[in-house]
DNA sequence: TATTTGACCAAGA
DNA sequence: ATCTTGGCCAAAT
């Protein structure tokens, strides 16, 4: 048998990283979302790891946005984030996702 | 190794 | 509805 890792070896950021990417376009989904789906409650620790975001344009970061679909925080700014979603046929109002529960993204 | 830091969240005033 | 507080967890320093 292997040695005690019971650890994958990705790193908690490879993880929440990995997870971002497998967010099709046209769909987001939520720091809270991620943390779940990795069997985790470190919602915080997602958030901060993208903040670092080593893979900035490999990884679709700006479709990741708080539990009330509130675009929180981004690196170039909410605007921008704001912008791209748009784009992406994601209807944005007032710096909040319109029709959350439907562009929501599920693992 | 210990402390600080955060792109969070839920509940309270 | 907005602001504050406490809790939560992993990474960075």
């Amino acid at each position: 048998m292997f040695k005690k890792s019971a650890r994958s070896l990705l790193s908690f950021n490879e993880k929440v990283w990995e997870l971002c990417k497998k967010v099709p376009k046209g769909k987001v989904t939520t720091y809270k979302e991620i943390a779940a789906a990795m069997k985790t409650k470190a919602y915080r620790a997602v958030g901060n790891a993208l903040k670092r975001n080593p893979y900035s344009p490999a990884v679709p970061c700006h479709r990741v946005v708080g539990s009330d679909g509130a675009l929180v925080g981004f690196a170039r700014g909410l605007k921008k984030k704001a912008e791209m979603l748009r784009k992406e046929g994601i209807k944005i109002k007032k710096g909040k996702i319109a029709d959350f529960e439907k562009v929501l993204y599920r693992f």
